[in-house]
DNA sequence: CCGCATCCTGCGCGATACTG
DNA sequence: CAGTATCGCGCAGGATGCGG
């Protein structure tokens, strides 16, 4: 196990608060992040294709989302200066570095939800 | 690949806004959930060994997100009727299970804090 | 030591309307 | 088509204080 040694100097370490890590977790961790990340592993996606895919996408959270994940480094955008416009967004290399554990993440779910339903019945 | 079919008999589909996966997805997303699991993936722990462990976390967010972490059915609560009182936290086997991703990520984020600074230096 | 109750604030997020 | 602009609500989340 080697240590990541950041900019700081300090180790990267994501239960210290002031570590950066903090805050690159806290935006993995919005509400939107996760499904448009991993839509993307599909392939080139254009705006109105990301809104289809990803059921209940307000178009200022789908914007917001994507303009972070570019700042970022994890997604690429493309526009094309046609008539109608069309803008493409795709996975960086970084960004698909990051949709392996993303994609774990939500398959782990989608396999366990019945498990988490019958725990919740019985919280209850 | 399987397909799993959760109890309303829809398959389990995270891009569906019903899906209650999402909801799951939501609670995971939250901003304490990773470094809690991920916290308690070294073992037992009382409240306080949280406190301490997990920087900047609020008493309220601590005692919140562990209510719903076992409501969930991911951690278990232990109180030992002692004076002073003692009260201990553990994974279940499912959120053992759940720590894997989890801690993937995470690991993930402090692997790569540097290459997303970097993105985000050239951003600005 | 381990909380719960309360108050309060910010902002995440959605709804709606408008533009090149 | 792919956004911006604006408004406003609700709730996440912090601060403080009390109780067993």
């Amino acid at each position: 196990m080697e240590t990541i040694v950041e900019s700081s100097g300090l180790p990267a370490d994501a239960f210290s608060a002031k570590c950066p890590t903090r805050q690159v977790l806290d935006h993995i961790a919005g509400k939107w992040t996760i499904l448009i990340v991993d839509a993307l592993l599909e392939g080139t996606m254009r705006y109105t294709d990301l809104r289809r895919r990803i059921e209940g996408v307000s178009q200022k959270m789908l914007t917001q989302t994507l303009r972070s994940l570019e700042a970022d480094g994890f997604v690429t955008r493309t526009v094309h200066p046609t008539i109608p416009p069309r803008v493409e967004y795709d996975l960086t290399p970084l960004g698909h570095s990051l949709a392996e554990p993303i994609t774990a993440l939500r398959q782990w779910t989608e396999t366990h939800i019945n498990e988490i339903e019958q725990a919740r019945s019985r919280a209850s």
